[in-house]
This record gives C-alpha cells, structure tokens and sequence, in this order.
DNA sequence: CGGATATACTTGACTCGTCAACTACCATAG
DNA sequence: CTATGGTAGTTGACGAGTCAAGTATATCCG
C-alpha cells in the first residue's frame, strides 16, 4: 500500500533486476577464475579477444573503447596494464597523428590462447548446465536487442 | 584457423557476451540517470529498496550483501553513504550484540519514493520498447536462473 | 590562408567496491 | 569456566573505472 509505488512487480523491473543478479553472480565468478589462473580482468581478457579478431590484431583506442563499453580513459588505463606486460603495443597511425593503435603481440595472441581454455570452458559448463541450446539462443537473442544506439549491427 | 582456440562462437559464449554489454549498456544509463537526478547509484537504490520491502524495513547488513552481491565491506561503505545522508540508520539487535541492522527512514523512504518514480518509468520504457510482454517474461526466467547458488558450490 | 570546431587521447582527482586482516561476539564441548 | 571455532562487522591498502579538463592533431569554411 504504501509501498505501492516501489513495486518489485512489473515484467520489466524483474527483468531488470535479474539482469543485475545474473551479472553479478557470472561476472564475479568468472572474474576471479580469470585473476587467480592468468592475472586478467574479464575486461582484459575481452579487450584482447576483440583485438586477436581485428584486422592486423590491431584497433583504435576509441574503437576499442566502445566495443567493450568503456570510456576513452578506461581504454588508456587498462591497456596501460597490458602494455606493460607486453601483451599489447602501440602503434601510431601514419595518416593521422592523433590515433594511436592497440596492437595484440604475439605474446598478447598465446596469454589469451591460455586464458581462453579455462575461461570458454567455465563459460560453456555453467551455461550449457541450465540452459538448453534453444535456451541459449533465445536468451542471446534477447540481450542482444539491450544495448542502446551504438554498436548496433554493421561490421565492416 | 589459428584463432580458432579464440572462437566467439557457441551459443554459451555468445551469451555471456551479449550479457556483459547489455548489463553494460543498461547500468551505464540508469546509474547516470539516478546520480544525476537524486545523487543514487544504482546499488544505492536496491540496497533502499530491499530495506523498503523487509519487515520494520530492516535487514541484517550481511543478508542486504547477499541479496544486493555485494561483500560485506562494500556493504559497510555503501551504507555508510545512506546514513550520512540520514537515508539509513544502525540499529543494534539485542539478542545478538554482533550484528547490526540497517533500517530505512522516513526520509530514506521518501527519497527512495522520489527516486523509483523516474527510475521504474526509465526502465519500463527501455525494456517495452524493445520487448513484448511474452519475451520479457521469457528474458526474467532465463536470468533468473543464472545465479549460482550459494553454499553448493566449491571445494571442502 | 587562418580561425573555429571537432576528434583522439591522456591525466588528476575521485568514487566504488574488493581483499585480507582484525575486532568483537556467540555457541558448544570438555 | 575456558578453549575453540564460527559468524558479524569494520578497516587499510589497493585496483578499476569515471568525469572534467587539458593537449595535440584534423577538418571545415569563410
């Protein structure tokens, strides 16, 4: 009654809410997995996944920053960690002064190599476990129409 | 070929991506709303809300930090904030001097008010713009079943 | 050309939340 | 009663990311 107006209830403040749970609980598992067995962050390892996928292994920082949902200084700091472990360089851009690459090295390209083994395979046991493929489909096929503007469709 | 090991492909992972960028994408949103309109973050607002639902709108610091994923130092800080604003206040429990529970004032429960009006009406229309009530039910309980559960896991 | 505006990126100061270590209290067994 | 172990909570040191402001380069247009 008087807490009417602060409902829990409505199809769309629940869906909402298990969004916050869900990622809370997968991201922190999955987060620490990836610290204690190789010393990335889940967003390190994403990063480096987007760049092992880019042409030449390389990407602009705010390019970079965007695909995985980090602003520009964000970007410059996490790379600034993989920099120096030497799993990413820099490398300036000919025609135009302003842009700086992030390059995966060859080291970059095998860390993630190793990381990606336990990390995809917990990925795929805690998923495959409650979700069947069609499941799994559909709820990628839902948290796919979330994101706003951006990202949305076209790739090169 | 030679990123093959790296593949974003299957179902699981892509999932896991599409949850990461959609809570990313969301969260952003809400959060800047939220802070910039009534000074909350976004855990500010469950953390109130959970108070605002729970018997005498109070809670054990610990149970508020299992239901909002938080640990219980971040539950401590976060706190700390709602009862300098005067939003929370301690009270001691008597039959058990160790714990402590937060409980929502008046005035708590007033801003919280102020702040779900706009804060339910964002996330009503982000997600009935992009969703049909069928799909939003479905998006819930897949979510829903994601978080891990508590004491089963892990090792002896 | 040259000034206005826009873009790419970095930096300083700060917030939020984590972990590890610690205090304080409770419960139970000997 | 006391030792022992478990639970509730706080604190210090730190990491990750944000915002606002700053620098440097590009681009557009009179």
């Amino acid at each position: 009654m008087s807490t009417q107006l602060l409902a829990r209830e409505g199809a769309e403040i629940e869906a909402f809410t298990a969004l916050l749970r869900a990622h809370a609980a997968t991201t922190r598992e999955f987060n620490a997995d990836l610290v204690a067995d190789h010393g990335l962050t889940i967003n390190d390892y994403e990063v480096m996944l987007r760049l092992a996928h880019a042409p030449d292994r390389r990407l602009r920082r705010v390019d970079l920053a965007e695909e995985v949902f980090l602003t520009p200084s964000g970007i410059t700091r996490l790379l600034a960690g993989l920099e120096h472990s030497g799993w990413v360089e820099r490398v300036s851009c000919a025609s135009d002064a302003r842009v700086t690459y992030a390059q995966l090295t060859e080291e970059g390209l095998e860390k993630l190599r190793a990381a990606a083994k336990s990390h995809v395979a917990s990925i795929r046991i805690l998923f495959s476990e409650r979700f069947s493929p069609t499941e799994l489909e559909a709820l990628r096929d839902l948290l796919q129409r979330l994101p706003l503007a951006e990202g949305a469709s076209c790739e090169p």
